[in-house]
DNA sequence: AACGGGGCCAACCGCACGGGT
DNA sequence: TACCCGTGCGGTTGGCCCCGT
């Protein structure tokens, strides 16, 4: 089956828009929000196709578009959540306010790729480029891998509660058909921003953080692997919002610098009895 | 001054998915 | 359950602009 195409094309303008397209499509949305897209141009009085509204709203008219050149920290940003979500860009956006997913994509494929392969690292692995030598990939350390996944789970729990609050139905998670319920990453994300979270990112210093409960907890859905708890007794940093903090683990600041975890490593284990326990989360947290 | 090549970015294309019927 | 429609997403393209020759 052919599938039909989104608008009638004979008539339609294309092609770069004009000032008086941008202020009655503007107009229009400001005043009725932009409802079906298909229907949109016509009531505009637009000769557009609805997709192509669509793409000028969502990519340049909208009111929360951030313009301009992307800064140092935005730049670094895009490097890291790419390493962990790959060519998702709309997940990659929902993590810089007021940039959008095109933005990100063209920065990237214009900009930072070419950064990278400069730097000997592979853009889509960010890993060093090997391709050129004999030498062989070092195998991913546990703990990096431990990173990632949590900071992956983090990442996109992140990005689909930014969206949910948007009104979107977007769901940013991969694979599953349908979330309708709260999923782990939800409980991960509000300690994240609990008293607990918030005292955690403190005392890295403001850096993305390693989080390990004491043990397991193997989760379904997204896996979120823990360290084993060190085998000597550390002291505990004083009880955080009820949680206590013990010095000592090893910690990688953000996955980029995966590579480079001793200078970065900050000595702290997150201890949280029963964190495997979901209905101590739910209690906790809801 | 003219021309060509490359960079950049807005816009388009086609696929996938979710919701409605 | 199957199909259609609307929308979102990622990949690609086309055209403008800048810079070097």
């Amino acid at each position: 089956m052919v599938r039909a195409p989104c608008c009638e094309k004979t008539g339609l303008k294309r092609g770069p828009w004009a000032q008086e397209e941008d202020d009655l499509l503007i107009d229009y949305i400001n005043k009725n929000g932009h409802g079906s897209w298909r229907s949109l141009p016509k009531l505009a009085g637009l000769l557009r196709c609805g997709k192509s509204c669509r793409l000028r709203w969502t990519n340049y008219l909208r009111p929360d578009i951030k313009r301009g050149p992307f800064s140092d920290e935005e730049e670094k940003l895009v490097i890291q959540l790419h390493a962990i979500l790959g060519n998702r860009w709309a997940a990659i956006a929902a993590q810089l306010p007021g940039r959008t997913d095109n933005e990100i994509k063209n920065l990237w494929n214009t900009h930072l790729k070419k950064r990278l392969v400069s730097m000997g690292i592979d853009p889509q692995t960010h890993e060093p480029s090997f391709s050129d030598g004999p030498l062989k990939r070092p195998p991913t350390l546990p703990s990096t891998r431990h990173m990632a996944q949590w900071e992956s789970a983090r990442m996109e729990a992140e990005a689909r509660l930014s969206m949910e609050s948007s009104a979107s139905v977007s769901v940013l998670l991969p694979s599953p058909k349908k979330r309708t319920t709260t999923t782990t990453t939800d409980y991960f994300l509000r300690i994240w921003h609990s008293e607990v979270g918030e005292s955690f990112q403190k005392l890295n210093k403001g850096k993305i953080g390693c989080f390990s409960p004491a043990s397991q907890p193997s989760v379904s859905g997204t896996t979120i692997e823990t360290e084993p708890k060190p085998d000597y007794e550390p002291e505990p940093e004083p009880r955080l919002g009820g949680v206590t903090f013990y010095p000592g683990f090893t910690h990688v600041s953000s996955p980029s610098e995966m590579e480079d975890s001793s200078d970065t490593a900050l000595q702290l284990f997150f201890d949280i009895p029963g964190l495997n326990d979901m209905s101590f989360l739910e209690a906790h947290f809801n």
